[in-house]
Formats: structure tokens, sequence, C-alpha cells
DNA sequence: GCCCGCATGTAAGACGTTACATGATTAC
DNA sequence: GTAATCATGTAACGTCTTACATGCGGGC
């Protein structure tokens, strides 16, 4: 049993405040946003979950079905709810883009005063790793190596739409809190399941 | 001695042809790329500097200095080169981000028809998850869940951008090639212009 | 007939980090 | 004098993937 990562659990908990899900379909939400995060196989989700149940974060409701596999649908429990608030409040990200947007599709379960907190810290690693990029620049003068030329820009490019990503966003969520009065609470309304999300066949 | 990964090992093994390097060298190196490629940390880069000299694809020269640990500089064989090139051929990316990047710094070794192939493959990668997050958002409807959105949002900023940035070194490079003759030789003239561009601090 | 999607899970091993060990030099 | 940088390396451990096992249903 390979006792899986405090971040990669975390967040799969946080996945079940959403609405109960069963492993696959956590499975399939991640590989939707696979290019921002990469996606968990089963040998390590499945362990997680069970390490999840055993710890009593979560419940499972098993739906059996005819001539095919049960489907196991997870869902939080009120420990499991204490022990997430426990790991949000002591952020600190570790600046790879992965653990940045894990944290960003939490933003129901943060206060605005910490999401914005969130994204200014996200904002000044960019911008000191464009100053790192720009260093790079200069210090490679007249060199002509392209691959580094074309990293250092792509890098740039990156950076910069990043950049102008978080001031439209900061400014809007800040503009969006200030007639506002609940600042501290948790800002999603209406948290009601509505589990249905497959509609597709 | 935990075999290293072969792309780890080969992307180290290829930056030895920039020039012959310590292995202190080479983390200074990674650690300036950091924010797009990670750095490997002791404990898998010199293993995997053994692993390069027992095998022959790499040489060492130790320098030995006063009361301090000597340099011990890298240098690659023709063996290496052999070894490189026949991993340059079958480029099979996967998709991220970080491989994404290690092929471009080793832009070099490639022949100009093998780095527009790359860059058009992930052109087609990231158009291709920019459709997927259109249909999400598409998918989602009106349920008000911010950190979905934001995620989302910024999936599509970042996603763009690369596209244009993509497209433009894409015909720049395309444009460049068009005079020349050799097609097929390695390419490293000194093109890439004006990567100043930095407003803010 | 075959492969893919659904749906769960396990075992073995590849991969990489953390923490340590060593020790001189420079900077505050 | 305390910390950071230079410079190398090892051992133990955490983490995740690959490959397998199971088995039905649907599309080509």
């Amino acid at each position: 049993m390979p006792a899986p990562s405090v971040s990669l659990r975390c967040f799969i908990l946080s996945l079940l405040t959403r609405q109960p899900m069963s492993g696959y379909d956590v499975k399939r939400f991640l590989r939707s946003l696979s290019w921002l995060m990469g996606s968990p196989s089963s040998g390590s989700l499945y362990p997680i979950l069970r390490a999840l149940l055993e710890g009593g974060l979560v419940t499972v409701d098993v739906v059996v079905r005819q001539d095919r596999p049960p489907r196991k649908i997870y869902t939080i429990t009120q420990a499991g709810k204490r022990a997430l608030q426990e790991w949000m409040e002591q952020l600190t990200p570790s600046g790879t883009l992965k653990s940045f947007v894990m944290r960003l599709i939490l933003a129901n379960n943060l206060s605005r005063r910490k999401l914005l907190a969130h994204l200014e810290h996200r904002r000044s690693e960019v911008a000191r790793h464009q100053n790192t990029i720009g260093q790079n620049v200069a210090a490679m003068g007249d060199k002509t190596d392209l691959g580094l030329r074309l990293t250092l820009d792509y890098g740039l490019a990156i950076a910069r739409s990043e950049l102008t990503w978080l001031d439209t966003t900061l400014e809007r969520l800040l503009h969006d809190s200030e007639p506002g009065q609940a600042v501290e609470g948790n800002l999603l309304q209406g948290v009601v399941p509505d589990v249905s999300a497959r509609s597709r066949s």
C-alpha cells in the first residue's frame, strides 16, 4: 500500500465537496483537465480512495448493477470536511503549474481573501521567473543557440500571458467583492449536488 | 542504483553536446529553467552521470583543486553522440509541457524538418486541448463553480498564447528555411530577434 | 472477431526526492 | 558566527506508472 501523497489525496478529497463521485468519475474529470495538471492512473487513484475511506474521511455507497462491476459512490464526511479545512489553511504552494491549478480548482473551498492571496502569490512567482528569463537572455549575448533562444522566448510568452490573465482576474475579483459584504465566508452559493453530470451517451 | 529514466538521462546527455559541463553546472543551468521543466535533485542527477560514464557515453576530466572537492567535467563521446542520435530519431512526445520544453532546448540536435514536426505536433495537441476546454465550458452551462470556471478560463488563456507563439515561430522558421538550400542540416544561425519586452517589474 | 469504454482493483518496479554526510570559501 | 554557495555523493523512502486481472456491452 503505497501511502499516497498528501496533496493528491487532499485534492481528490476536495473534489468530493463538489458532488459525490465514483473513482471513475474522478478519473474522467481529471482527464478532461489533463493538459493542465495531468491525471492519476488507477494505480494511484484507487489506493487513495481506499485510504480516505479507512481514514473515515469519506463514505461509500455501492450501487450494484446486473452483470457489471458495482459503482462505488464516494461522499465526503464531516470529518473529511474538517480535515480538508485544515489542509486548506496551510497553503504553501511549490511554484509548479500543477500545484497552482490544483488550488485554483478548489477556489470554492477558499475564502475570497485566501483566493486573492493565492493568485497574488502566483503573480509574484511568475514575475520573478520572467526576470530570470530576461537575465538569461541578457547573459546569452550573441551566442547562437537556437534551442535555448526558442525556449527562453517561449517561456517569456507564457509568462506574459499568464501575468495578464492574473491581472485581469484579480481585478475582476476585487471589483466583485467590493459591493458584497460577506468577505470572509466561502463564496459558493448553490452547492447542492445535482448528480446528473452525464447527459452524453 | 535507481536506474534513471531514459528521457532524463538522454536529456542530460544532450546538454553535454552544448559544451562539457560538471554536474553542478548542469544543475545550475536547469535551475534557471526550473519554471518550465523543473530541475532534478542531486539524488537523481549524480546517479545519472555515473550511469552515463559506466555506459561509455561520456568521459570525465577531474580537475583537482586545493582543499575543495574536485570538479568533474563530463564530455560526451562518439558513442554518446550515436546513442543520442538514435534517441532523437524516435520522438514520441507525451503531451506534457515538460517533455515539449526538453526537446525544444535540444533544437540544435534536430534537423530543421524534425524541429518543425515537433512544433507542429505540439500545435495540434494544444489545439485539441483548447477544444476540450471549450466543450467543458459548454457542458458546464450556468453552474456557478468559480474554481472550475477560473481554471478553464486560465487554461484557455494559456492555450491561446501558446498557439500564437507556435504560429509565429513556425512562420519565422519556415521563412528562414525557404531561401536556404540545406534543408536537412542542423540549423543554428543566430536568428531569433528582439526578446526584450519587459515592461512590468 | 476485436477493440474500446465502463469499472474496479493489485503487484512490481521505475522514478525521483528528502535528508544526510563532507568541507572549504565568501559574505553579512 | 551563521548562513549561503560551491561541489560531490549515498541511502532510505515516498510516489506514481505499467502491466496485469476481471468481465460486460456496444460499435465496426
